[in-house]
Parts: C-alpha cells; sequence; structure tokens
DNA sequence: TCTGAAATATGTAATAATTACACATTGTTG
DNA sequence: CAACAATGTGTAATTATTACATATTTCAGA
C-alpha cells in the first residue's frame, strides 16, 4: 500500500464496524440496584453483604452482570425480579460510574438504577448473604464503590422527589396524609407543617379519598387516598421558570 | 466434589474476582459528547458526518471508545480536546443507551455527556467529516442512535438551565442582559419579559456589572455583566420545596 | 447638528403562592 | 366519661410572580 493510498483508506467510509469495534478494549458491564423502601417512618435501602473475599463483611448493593442480549433496564429488572420477586417497580437509571480501580477483578463499569418500592407488597425472594432493609443513614462502610453509588441515587431521590410524585411508590396503593407527610420528612429530613402540607397536595388535585378510614391505629384515623395518574398527567403544570 | 461440598464452595466467599469478572461477557464501551455551543441566538450542537458505511452521509455526534485504563469522564474531556482543543470545558453526564442493536459492529453501549462552550472561544481542530455547528432543532436523521441521545440531552439542558446556572458557559466572559435573555428563550423556546428577566437575575445577586459596554453594535450599547461563582455558591438558597 | 429609529433601563400595581399560626373534632383507651 | 392523641380545617401576613408603559441613550442618516 502506498502512502496515498493508505490516505484515501484512512478517510473512506468503514465498511467493517465489527473488526472496528473488535479492535477497541472491553469491559465487563453490571448495574447495581438501589432499591428504597420506606418503613417505621425512616428510608430504607436493600443490601447484601459482599459475596467477594476483597470486601468481606462489608454491604453491598444489589447488582448483577448484565447479560450479552439485554438492555441495562432489563438487566436492572432481572435483579429486581430475582431479589424482591416484584415486576412492576419503579425504576430509573441514574449514573454510571466508571473509575478502572474501582473492582478489584479488573474493569467493570456499574450503571446505577434507583428503584422505588413498597416494602409490605414484597417478599424478599432470596434471604442469603443476609439480605435485608437497612436505614439510609447509617453510611457504613460498603463494598466497592458503592456508598458513592447510594449517596449519588439518595441525592437524586431527594432532588426528583420534590419535582414528581415518586413517593408513592414507597407506600401502599392507599395512604394516610400524615403517612405521606412522614414519608417525604424522611427522604427530605426536614419537618413540614402540617396544614400547608395537605394545602399543597389538594391543589395539585390527584388524590382521590377512597371513603377508607385507617385501621389498627391508637387514635382517630385518618382518611386514605390513592394517587390518581392519570389526573396527574392531565393536570401537571409545565414549569418554565428560573430557579437557582 | 461431593453435593455437600459443592454447596459449601457457592455459599463461600469468591477468592478470585478477576476469574468472576472474566467469566461474564464485555462489552465495547464509548463515549458520545453532545457539545452545545451558542451563536446568532440559537442553540447548536457540533456535529460530524459518519465514518461508518452503514450510516453513509448520516450526522453523528463526536464520540470515541474509552480507553482501557481511563474513566468516562477523562475520555469525554479527551473527546472535547481532540476536537476542540478546548480544555477548560462545562461537561455532565447525562445517560446510558445500552440497546443490543444500536450499533452495527455488535454490542457498544455508549455513555452521553453533554458539554456547553462558547463557540468564539474555540477552534475546531479537526475540520475532516464536516465537523460542524449545527441547529438543534433541526433534528435530521442521526446515525445510531444519536436522535435520541441529542433530544435526551436537550432535553436535560432545559430542564437544568432553570435550576442552575449553567447558560453562562455558552456565553462570553462578558455579556449584556439581552443576550443572556436571548440565550434562555432559545433555549426554552418561550417568550420571557425583558423587565421581569432583568429583575430576577439580579435578585440572584451574582451579575457582576464591568463598568464595561457593548461594542459593535448598531443601537445604544448595554452594560457588560460576569457571573460571579463565589457569589452565587454563597447566596444560593437550599430549595426544599414540592412542585410537580 | 438635528431627527428618527432601535434598543436599553427602570417602577408599580395586581395577582398568586407560600408561610406562619390555633382551635375544634373524632376516635381510642383506661 | 374523662383524658389523650392525632385528625381536620381557615385566615392573615408575607413573599414571589406577573403584567404592563415610559423615559433614556446611542447610532445612523439626512
Amino acid at each position: 500500500m502506498t502512502f496515498a493510498n493508505q490516505h484515501i483508506a484512512e478517510k473512506s467510509l468503514i465498511a467493517d464496524p465489527r473488526g472496528l469495534v473488535d479492535s477497541y478494549p472491553k469491559v465487563a458491564l453490571t448495574v447495581d440496584c438501589v432499591i428504597f423502601g420506606f418503613e417505621d417512618n425512616k428510608l430504607k435501602v436493600l443490601l447484601i453483604r459482599s459475596d467477594l473475599e476483597a470486601f468481606h463483611g462489608k454491604w453491598s448493593l444489589l447488582g448483577d452482570f448484565a447479560k450479552a442480549s439485554e438492555t441495562l433496564e432489563e438487566a436492572a429488572y432481572r435483579v429486581l425480579w430475582e431479589r424482591t420477586g416484584m415486576t412492576d417497580v419503579f425504576l430509573d437509571q441514574v449514573h454510571t460510574f466508571s473509575d478502572p480501580e474501582r473492582h478489584p477483578g479488573g474493569r467493570v463499569i456499574t450503571v446505577a438504577y434507583c428503584s422505588l418500592l413498597n416494602i409490605r407488597h414484597h417478599e424478599l425472594k432470596i434471604t442469603e448473604n443476609e439480605l435485608h432493609w437497612h436505614n439510609v443513614n447509617d453510611f457504613d462502610e460498603m463494598a466497592f464503590d458503592h456508598s458513592i453509588i447510594l449517596k449519588t441515587c439518595y441525592s437524586w431521590l431527594q432532588k426528583r422527589i420534590q419535582e414528581h410524585p415518586l413517593g408513592f411508590n414507597l407506600l401502599p396503593e392507599k395512604f394516610s396524609l400524615r403517612e405521606l407527610q412522614n414519608l417525604y420528612e424522611a427522604i427530605l429530613n426536614v419537618e413540614l407543617d402540617r396544614r400547608n402540607f395537605r394545602k399543597k397536595f389538594f391543589s395539585m388535585d390527584f388524590l382521590v379519598d377512597t371513603g377508607e378510614f385507617e385501621e389498627d391505629v391508637k387514635h382517630r384515623p385518618g382518611k386514605l387516598y390513592q394517587f390518581n395518574f392519570e389526573k396527574y398527567e392531565k393536570n401537571k403544570r409545565k414549569w418554565v421558570g428560573i430557579d437557582f
């Protein structure tokens, strides 16, 4: 090949994309699910003991390697299904972590997903490795970079919950306003005024009164409400404002 | 090995993480940069003609395969440096795209980064493949899933710019309030009231009057302002509110 | 140098949203 | 049936947002 030919070859279109792709380094790919739940007025996260000797005794998020033919979202749903038995769960991609040193087994990049579910609705399918719900605020040392991933997802949730009605995924289908407020207070770590909180949610007009009341409660039972997604979609305002 | 032993082996800690990682499929990994600029009161994005025969003639984002030892962020900065010559550029990860069919060369997952830069400050280092600034709203057909990536990053920017002072990255260091307003109007695709816009930005108290004025303008020149990041950091309010 | 054009610069009143705050009501428990 | 504990509700004060009009400055051209 002459230099002239070489030059032309460089500029011409690539006809063999597979050869191109195969000429680059490949990496292992995992998903990690930050699975939040809400119980006893506390935000919880589902953790397991790491099964790597290098992280002996440390807590780990639930994750898995992605299969060759599935999307990352499918992989994340699969992890959820395998560990909690739930299929119809809120799930959103949050961030991808790529430090070359983050995994002792070589380069593994991981995509973090945040999911929200109602603890009462789920049964843990696996109880090995001490799978259990853990208080979010006890940021113990964790395996890999999972502390950072957890913090990232928690911050993401704090921001998201103020802009979108995600919180309902953490509650039973029917809930009292007190439960809803407790949820917000726990996640945002603030105290909110009860009257203003109620006013706010009623004015958004997507809570429907079920006519039912709390049971098994040691005081005057509160009304139970449901979140109506269609009503929300219809009424939500298109927000254009600048607010730093 | 007996069944009993096998059972114990399954439950014991994994001492060979490298063997574990290598037992899973690996994928090629790219970054794609959605590089936004602002010129002639229009939001622009930097595109190149695809060099894959399969996407002949289609527009493509600027991207590259990640090297074995770099983080994705480093890879994204490298792409920016190689294509625009700029190093000190706003960059943020937006989303990871993982459809197994998205690349004709086999499985390639890509992490999208959004970057914002001042068109006047940069010189394109490469002019091959018709690298140039393209109007954002002309969503032509693009190579790969790049239309979706571009839309995702544009939506991300529209939301982000209302919550964080990112827009300044698209402007020269000194700018008039009219330029700032044009930027917001172009990105959000709305018309804003000039008086209220000024009031809003002055009340946030991070614009500093340079004492200088616009030049080469066919009318009364406006004052030039600078964005003071330290002032912003000091004054920014911690927003706790619920706003769906 | 005067005039018109074009854009800058600015203030206020009306409306809407948020905050702060107190008391009557209902059901449970002993 | 009394004490308790939590639910449920309204209003006034404050703050933020919106709508809107006129005077000012510079440039360009007659």
